[in-house]
RNA sequence: CGGAGUGUAGCGUAGUCCGGUUAGCGCACCUGCUUUGGGAGCAGGGGGUCGGGAGUUCGAAUCUCUCCACUCCGACCA
């Protein structure tokens, strides 16, 4: 009988060897190295059902952190948070035409209230607890929200009415991606009422630019700010204003909304006051929303081939200690060099970490820069002979002495300078993808490579679509510091209403 | 919903074509010793309804039927 000769491919090596330590290249494989990054750092798992996410104590803890910050934001501009139900009749849905249109293919429907044990054994829906009006899961809350806000406004001095709520929301994708789309997914979504339309408007673009400060100054994302087409619009609104930013491998992310409903809400929903002049009008509205799906843009606008990169202000722990031991005398002369330093970084409202597990010195090493610990700090019997720790920014991967008695100062000015390295590193590479381009061919070379491309558009959303079907790149968004003077549309050649931003987008 | 593919330990897999020892290996896990300044070594150990069910057979991970689940591509959606 002939013996078939084993054959061991290539790939089958290689794929071997990143299984077993480090992530897939990014630029082996994008997606591959994303979720790699993702499981293997510790920041979800898959949940049971599909297109469902489990976030980890570790990913959770970015959120946490981007919660808290944004939360700051909009107390300390006079919003206040409150909870309204998961569950919406789905009559309501349907109140707002166009909103009804944008969500209907999404919903998760609640149609019955029971289980029951068969006769065979197995658990079956009770046929017997239909509900006689089916609820919908919140695939986002305007309708509760305004049904509720018809009976809380009745005159002037109710406005305007500043509610945020962090919540859960459910939309039933048919492919779904950690953190950027799953099938449930957490959010802050602020509903507003005003008096006036200036108003209104105003709030949205106040709102826009706290999205604007936290990507920046939080996740160093740089982000361009602009207007929604009509076709990118969210469903019921007048206008959606959003963030926009760049990821690693030059597509698009949308990182933020904000809208300006106009009436819509308020007319569906019947919500009407007094105004100062005794006269009945309807309320005017925001919504607008930032979602887990900002943890994916952090992933995607910092990681590297080593894995995450964390901007300090929103990673779990900012300064990561690792010591390195040979024997018992060893770990106790480390703890005793460390105790007064991590005191007084905590006292400094620095996340310290000192990671005591067993594993070795440079398992650790390359874990945390998976992780995207910003600082390591390394201290051995030798550091602690010489009073000194060895510290390694995960930014430049640049590895300092310190002093001892420096560590204090030092720390938070590193922490600062990774902050805004990343911010820049982010930006240059946005900077050198961004292509402007004067005709359709030049327009579809630059779509291959990848990044944002700036040109005129005639306004017409066929052109729009055309481009779309054509080359799959999308309108981002109208920049805020567009200058369409003299340009003509790339599709049609006729005079551009706008300077637009057009990339591949997630 | 259409097309293709895959189900063997927590993960990755060999074995399936051609039925025949106790289903093998790597990673991970547990115990012990030696280690620790860039993913440690050795020794020992635990873990399997071979996706489910039915059938053929003396005998099924392997053949047949059936059901289920998942993945990729398309469609849909952002």
């Amino acid at each position: 009988m002939p013996q078939r000769t084993p054959v061991i491919s290539a790939s089958i090596l290689l794929r071997a060897i990143t299984m077993s330590k480090g992530v897939t290249p990014q630029s082996k494989d994008y997606a591959a190295w994303y979720t790699d990054v993702i499981v293997k750092a510790g920041l979800a798992d898959y949940g049971p059902v599909k297109g469902t996410m489990v976030i980890k104590p570790y990913g959770f803890s970015i959120w946490d952190n981007i919660k808290e910050s944004f939360d700051r934001m909009i107390k300390e501009t006079g919003h206040v948070n409150a909870y309204f139900p998961l569950f919406i009749p789905k009559s309501y849905l349907a109140r707002e035409a166009e909103h009804i249109e944008g969500f209907a293919k999404e919903c998760a429907v609640v149609t019955h209230t029971r289980l029951k044990t068969d006769s065979d054994g197995s658990i079956v829906v009770d046929p017997e607890s239909r509900l006689e009006e089916e609820v919908v899961v919140r695939p986002t809350s305007e309708t509760v929200i305004w049904s509720m806000y018809k009976k809380w406004i009745q005159s002037y001095r109710d406005l305007p009415l500043l509610i945020n709520q962090w919540a859960n929301v459910v939309r039933w994708e048919m492919r779904t991606r950690l953190f950027l789309r799953t099938t449930e997914f957490l959010w802050q979504e602020g509903h507003t009422a005003h008096a006036t339309s200036a108003e209104a408007e105003e709030e949205t673009l106040n709102i826009l630019e706290l999205y604007r400060q936290l990507a920046e100054d939080y996740l160093a994302i740089p982000v361009l700010t602009g207007l929604k087409t009509e076709a990118e619009k969210f469903a019921g609104a007048e206008k959606t204003y959003c963030i926009e930013a760049m990821m690693g491998d030059k597509r698009s992310l949308q990182a933020g909304t904000s809208h300006n409903l106009g009436q819509n809400f308020a007319k569906a929903f019947d919500v009407t006051f007094q105004t100062k002049d005794n006269k009945e009008d309807h309320v005017y509205a925001t919504s607008w929303g930032v979602s887990t799906r900002l943890v994916g843009a952090v992933i995607m606008a910092h990681g590297d081939d080593k894995g995450l990169r964390l901007p300090p202000k929103i990673a779990p722990h900012q300064v990561v200690i690792v010591p390195i031991a040979r024997n018992e005398d060893h770990v106790k002369l480390i703890k005793d060099f460390i105790e007064p330093i991590v005191y007084g970084l905590k006292e400094n409202n620095i996340r310290v970490y000192e990671d005591w597990t067993d594993n070795s010195p440079g398992y650790k090493f390359n874990d945390w820069e998976m992780k995207g610990a910003p600082l390591r700090m390394e201290v051995g019997p030798r550091d602690v002979e010489n009073n000194q720790a060895i510290m390694v920014r995960r930014d430049t991967n640049e590895k300092l002495t310190l002093e001892k008695a420096e560590l204090d100062n030092q720390i938070p000015k590193l922490l600062d300078e990774i902050q805004s390295g990343l911010f820049e590193q982010a930006k240059s590479f946005r900077k050198e993808n961004t292509h402007f381009v004067k005709t359709y061919d030049e327009f579809k070379d630059a779509v291959v490579g990848g990044g944002f491309i700036r040109c005129g558009w005639d306004g017409d959303p066929e052109t729009e679509t055309a481009v779309k079907n054509e080359t799959k790149a999308t309108i981002r968004c109208i920049p805020f510091d567009e200058k369409p003077d003299g340009l003509q549309c790339i599709y049609s050649g006729k005079p551009a209403k706008h300077e637009v931003i057009y990339a591949k987008a997630y």
